[in-house]
DNA sequence: AGGTTATTTCAACGCTTCTTGAATAGTTGA
DNA sequence: TCAACTATTCAAGAAGCGTTGAAATAACCT
């Protein structure tokens, strides 16, 4: 990922509302949530709404399509996988403490869900 | 972590400048470099590079230390490691596409270099 | 066609951030 | 103490970002 796309998607990610958008619309994966359910959901007005959303997308962290007379927004999950990519690898050069502490938030919930560990092949679990 | 000291970090992080100065520190470890000789190595004015490092040491990702007429900065790893994580554990709730893409940049390297898996329990060489 | 709902665009204002040069503070060595 | 070096603070101006309400566009239903 070019690191112009990379700083256009920290200063997307770097918003409280926009953080908040991709967290609520990060577990509903590719289904996503109309625009107006959004905007009852996290309780914004509809301009300041569309707004950030528009702001997401063109960070490539979001995509729409129009379902009727609805704008169904829903994360672009290859998008934000980069970003965190490039911080964690190209960023970081994979430094053992970063990795760790990435390992270390997951392994709170691995020890109740069964442990999943990453590799270079993919998402395994073990 | 806290949302609010996400939020810190990730403006930090989206500034062109900013990220020169993680990526040029970042190999560096503990050890660091005098502020002098970063604004010789990026080409910045001392008052603009001086503005940057104290925003980034403000977000948590520098430290600073001083050594003689020297100012010594390096990266806090466990700063920069927490707020990735916060993004790709707490945020991206582990969706296994951003592991992957994660995984995939590290694996061109791997390839060469040799595995690295980031498991619950640490980095391990496979 | 007319009314209704859903969403975006526009324009204006206020606020914060960034850059620059000048001035200031702290440290070292003669 | 004086001079040299290192780094930060200050002040001012330019630029960009975020919020708001009003207006516009688009799609649907009767």
């Amino acid at each position: 990922m070019e690191r112009s796309k990379v700083l256009a998607a920290l200063g997307a990610l770097a918003h409280e509302t926009r953080l908040d958008l991709i967290r609520l619309l990060m577990p509903l994966g590719a289904a996503g949530m109309p625009a107006g359910r959004i905007a009852q959901a996290l309780g914004l007005a509809a301009p300041r709404l569309s707004f950030h959303l528009s702001a997401l997308e063109q960070a490539g962290l979001l995509r729409s399509r129009k379902e009727a007379r609805n704008v169904i927004y829903s994360v672009d999950a290859a998008g934000i996988g980069q970003t965190i990519s490039y911080l964690l690898n190209d960023c970081c050069s994979d430094h053992p403490e970063v990795l760790a502490a990435c390992a270390h938030g997951r392994a709170e919930r691995d020890r109740v869900q069964g442990c999943t560990a990453v590799t270079a092949s993919g998402t395994v679990k073990t």
